[in-house]
DNA sequence: TTGAAAGCGCTAACAA
DNA sequence: TTGTTAGCGCTTTCAA
C-alpha cells in the first residue's frame, strides 16, 4: 500500500505538498498539482484514515444511532438512514452504524474519537441518551424532540402543527366528525414524543373548531387495523373522515373500511400522515400530510456539519407540515365543501 | 482527553504496560494490572481509535454494504443488518454502513484502511462488485451467491434445496397442483440469484414428482398480490397449494385468496418462505420454510472474523432449509395425506 | 514482569 | 510557492 511519501517521491515533491494538494488548504502551482495528481492516480494512493484522524483530529465519519428492532416502522427508519448516509457522503463523511439498545456505544465511539459527530434517531421524552450526548465534545443532532434538549440540536416534522393542519384541512371541507387512528399503544407508552405532539395538535384544533373526534391507537398489523376500524365505527358511527398515522396499518385500514361499507373517498375521507411514496403506493392514492423522512435525515446531517466547521449554536428545527392532495378526501356526504 | 501516557503516569507504569493491560498480549502482575485499571477508570480513558489503527493495522470496524433503496424487502434487509451489527459487536467491532449504489465506496474504505473486513449484501449473478472485492486485501463475505465467487466467501439460505423442500413437503401431503407466487419481475431481471435458484429447485422437484405447477412473479404490493392471485387461479383453477416467496405481498395474497373463496388451510394450503416473525405475524400463522435472516447476518460476520485472525480459506456456506409447521397446510380436499 | 524507543502515515506550524 | 519537521497516540520489538 503506497504512503504519502511514495507519492511525494514519485512526484518529486515533499509529503506536505501532497497533503496540501489533497486538502486544498494552501495554493499549489498548476504543474506541481498535475505531477502530484498523476502520481496519486498511478500509485492508486489513498490516505490512511487512521493516520489522518490522528494528525488532524477529524475522522470524516459520523455516528448514526438507529433503532434496528422490528417492532416499528422499518420503512420509515430506512428512509431516515438513507437520507443520513447520502447526505453524509455529500459532506465527504462515512457513517458508523450504532444500534439503539447499545447506549454505551455512544460513549465508546465518541470518546474513542471514532466519529466527528452523532445523529441519534427515535428520541423519547426522557431519553437517557440525551445527558450522555450533552456531555460529549462531538456535536449531536437528535431526530425527534426530547423534553429537555440540554443544548443539543433537534430536527423533526412539526407534529403539533401537523395535528392541527389535519383537522383544519378536513374541517374546511365540511367534516364535523373525525376519527384519528394513530400509533400502537407501545409507542405512546414509550413516550416517543411525536405521538403525543400529534395528538395534542389534533385535539386542540378540534376543540377550537368544536368538532367531534375520537382517537384510536392501532397496532401495526392487519389484525390491528381491523380492530381499530371496528372500534372507530363503533365509537363514532357517523364518522365522515379519518386521519391515519400508522404506515404499516394504513393499507389494511383502507381496505377494512371498505369491507365495512365505507368507500373512500365517496363515503369516508382519508387523510394519511406518511411519506409520499407510501401514500402513492396505496391501492387508492391517498391525500396525505407528507412525512419528509429522507429530508429530515439530510437536514440532520447538514445541521451537524454546520456545527462541526462553523461552531454555530445548537438549534431546533421543526419542519412545517404540508398536505399533498391525491383525491382521498371529499366533502362529507350531504354537505357542501366550505373551501 | 486523557492519553495512554496520562494513564501510565497515574498508574506509575510505562505506556507499553498500559497497552498490554488493554490488549492482554502479555502477562501482567495482578497489582500492576489493578493500578492500571484503576487509573483507566478514574481518568475515563479510551484509546484513540485512529492512533490504534495506525499502529496496529487494525481498525476494529467492518464495512457493511446494504441496499437502502425502498424497492425491495426493507424488513429483510433490516434483519440482516441487525444480525451483522450485533454479531460484529460480539467480536468487538463496529460497523461502517455503505449504500449499494456507491460502488466506489468499497475501494475508498478498504484502500483507506477504514475497515478490517467487508460484508456485502444483495449479490447479483454478475455483480460488478465481486471483482473489486476480490482485489482487496481485506477479507470479504458475500450474502448471496454470484456466478463466480472469485475466491470470496459466501453465505446464504440454500434456495435450491428450499425450492425442492417446498415442493416435496406439499407433495407428501398429497398436493398435485401447486402454485408458486414469487419475487417481483424486477428482482428476477436483476438476476439476484436467489430467485433463480429457488425456482430451479422448485421446478426440478416438481418434474421429478410429475406435478403440475405454475410460477407467478408478484409485485410487492397489495395490488400486485391481487393480480398474482387472480393470475394463479386463472392459470390453475384446481390449485390446492401455493408456495409464497414475497414477504410484502404475503398478507395480501392470503386475504385475497380468501376473498376469492379459497380459505386456508381448508381449501388451499399455503407454504411461505420468509422469516419466522413474518410467518407468525400473519392473521393466520403460516407454515413456512424459515429464512434465517438474522442468523445469516451473524454467520457472515463470524466467517469474516475467522478469516481475519485465522487466515483460513474462503468458503461458501449454504444453510439447509427447514419447514416450521404452523397449520396452514393440510392435505388437499378429497385426498388422504400420504405422510 | 516491565520499560525504552522506534515507528505507523499523516497534518500543519514554521521557515524559506 | 514549497520544504522541513515536530508531533498526533498508540503498538510492539528489543532489552533488561
Amino acid at each position: 500500500v503506497p504512503t504519502i511519501n511514495d507519492v511525494a517521491r514519485a512526484a518529486g515533491v515533499s509529503a506536505s505538498t501532497v497533503s496540501y494538494v489533497l486538502s486544498g488548504k494552501r495554493p499549489i502551482s498548476t504543474p506541481t498539482r498535475n505531477r502530484v495528481e498523476k502520481a496519486i492516480a498511478e500509485l492508486n494512493y489513498r490516505p490512511h484514515a487512521g493516520a489522518r484522524a490522528l494528525a488532524s483530529q477529524r475522522t470524516n465519519v459520523i455516528g448514526l444511532m438507529a433503532p434496528l428492532r422490528i417492532d416499528v416502522n422499518v420503512n420509515i427508519i430506512m428512509q431516515f438512514v438513507a437520507g443520513v448516509v447520502t447526505s453524509a457522503r455529500a459532506f465527504d463523511h462515512d457513517v458508523l452504524l450504532l444500534t439503539q439498545d447499545e447506549t454505551t456505544g455512544l460513549d465508546r465511539v465518541a470518546s474513542g474519537s471514532m466519529v466527528d459527530a452523532l445523529v441519534v434517531m427515535d428520541i423519547e421524552a426522557e431519553d437517557p441518551r440525551v445527558p450522555i450526548l450533552a456531555a460529549l465534545k462531538q456535536p449531536t443532532v437528535l431526530i425527534g424532540l426530547p423534553k429537555h434538549a440540554q443544548g443539543l440540536s433537534c430536527v423533526d416534522l412539526d407534529f403539533d402543527e401537523t395535528g392541527r393542519l389535519a383537522v383544519g384541512y378536513l374541517a374546511d371541507q365540511g367534516h364535523r366528525t373525525i376519527g384519528f387512528i394513530g400509533s400502537p399503544p407501545v409507542v405512546i407508552e414509550r413516550h416517543t414524543t411525536y405521538a403525543e405532539r400529534l395528538l395534542r395538535g389534533f385535539n386542540s384544533e378540534s376543540a377550537e373548531r368544536d368538532l367531534r373526534t375520537v382517537h384510536i391507537p392501532c397496532e401495526s398489523s392487519q389484525v390491528g387495523a381491523q380492530i381499530a376500524v371496528d372500534a372507530l365505527l363503533t365509537a363514532m358511527p357517523d364518522v365522515t373522515a379519518v386521519v391515519v398515522h400508522n404506515e404499516v396499518a394504513l393499507a389494511h385500514i383502507v381496505s377494512h373500511l371498505r369491507s365495512r361499507g365505507h368507500r373512500t373517498p365517496e363515503n369516508i375521507a382519508i387523510l394519511a400522515i406518511c411519506p409520499a411514496d407510501v401514500a402513492e403506493a396505496q391501492p387508492i392514492p391517498l391525500t396525505a400530510i407528507d412525512f419528509p423522512t429522507h429530508a429530515i435525515g439530510q437536514i440532520a446531517v447538514e445541521m451537524v456539519m454546520a456545527r462541526l466547521d462553523g461552531d454555530r449554536p445548537a438549534e431546533t428545527r421543526l419542519l412545517a407540515p404540508k398536505v399533498i392532495e391525491r383525491g382521498s378526501t371529499h366533502a362529507p356526504p350531504g354537505a357542501g365543501a366550505e373551501v
